[in-house]
DNA sequence: CCGCATCACTTGACTGAGCAAGTTTTACCT
DNA sequence: AGGTAAAACTTGCTCAGTCAAGTGATGCGG
């Protein structure tokens, strides 16, 4: 009754219902990444590492504690300091006191490129996500999302950068 | 009043929700690759592209009907079946009616790939997603997914593809 | 029926991500 | 202390995706 191959094929509703989720989890990553490349030249995993360290104290963060934010591996986190640092908007030093950690800082060229990409990136998500929800919807979606995240974590065990 | 400046910032709900929101966004898709990749070697993409022509009169469309079932540019898709071809999962033949457009058929050991790899996938999909949810949920979700999806189909016309 | 725009791809150059292997520094065990 | 394991990155290799340019084939206006 467990296996896998028993259990039923999705139904009518069911299809639909992924038919309309496989859409947005197809289209919204990549709208969100146009406005950010087309306005910052910005991956959003880049501007996600930039307002990460934006809010974290002393603007910085270890490489691996900022892995975690990011939901990256440390390779993939790696290579884009590296890039981010090209543009001067962070700079890497190593931990006086745990000389294997580096420690990634915004500088204050970085500070200005989230300040300005924030607010945009916010408004877009309002109006993509929010602008077309009920109050109640946003809240169910909150819950939704909430299990299926679960449901991931449970499965198989996997998790990203790790 | 609509100048994406004056957008309020994200309040604490909003910012829970679209947190787990992103969530999701960014972990389902790579476990639903994981398995496809794991199991049959096979991108979730190039998955799709067996699994359309499956479905598809004569299991076989041509390669620009393809590109927009699978929501993909021509140069992607046309990547993806060279991979498929080489392991003899699809094949191309120029139309003799057009000879511009060229076709791509699923043999038969590629439909034997989508025969065994879909049963899977969508038990995958039913334990993270609808075996998370309940019936209610479920179809509350179906609603946001399509207003979300409308939202970007108008938000700056953009569409993947295209 | 000729020339040119267009269509339907394909391909070359480049970029970002993943995996595995390598480096340096620290922690632990005895 | 001394040696080994582990942590914290970094980097080489390879591959998939994008963008722009290239290649035939077709349609169409005069």
């Amino acid at each position: 009754m467990t296996s896998p191959s028993e259990s039923a094929p999705l139904d009518g509703a069911e299809l639909e219902t992924w038919s309309a989720l496989a859409t947005v989890l197809e289209w919204l990553p990549p709208v969100l990444d146009l406005q950010l490349e087309d306005g910052w030249d910005l991956t959003h995993f880049e501007f996600g590492i930039l307002y990460a360290l934006s809010t974290a104290e002393g603007r910085s963060l270890p490489m691996s504690t900022l892995a975690g934010y990011a939901n990256s591996t440390l390779s993939r986190l790696s290579r884009a300091v590296v890039r981010l640092e090209k543009r001067d908007w962070v700079r890497r030093s190593t931990d006086p006191g745990d000389r294997r950690v580096t420690i990634a800082g915004l500088t204050d060229s970085g500070a200005e490129v989230v300040a300005s990409a924030a607010p945009a990136h916010a408004a877009l998500v309002r109006r993509l996500v929010f602008d077309s929800l009920s109050a109640e919807q946003a809240m169910t979606l909150r819950e939704i999302s909430r299990n299926i995240a679960a449901a991931i974590s449970d499965e198989g065990g996997w998790r990203p950068g790790r």
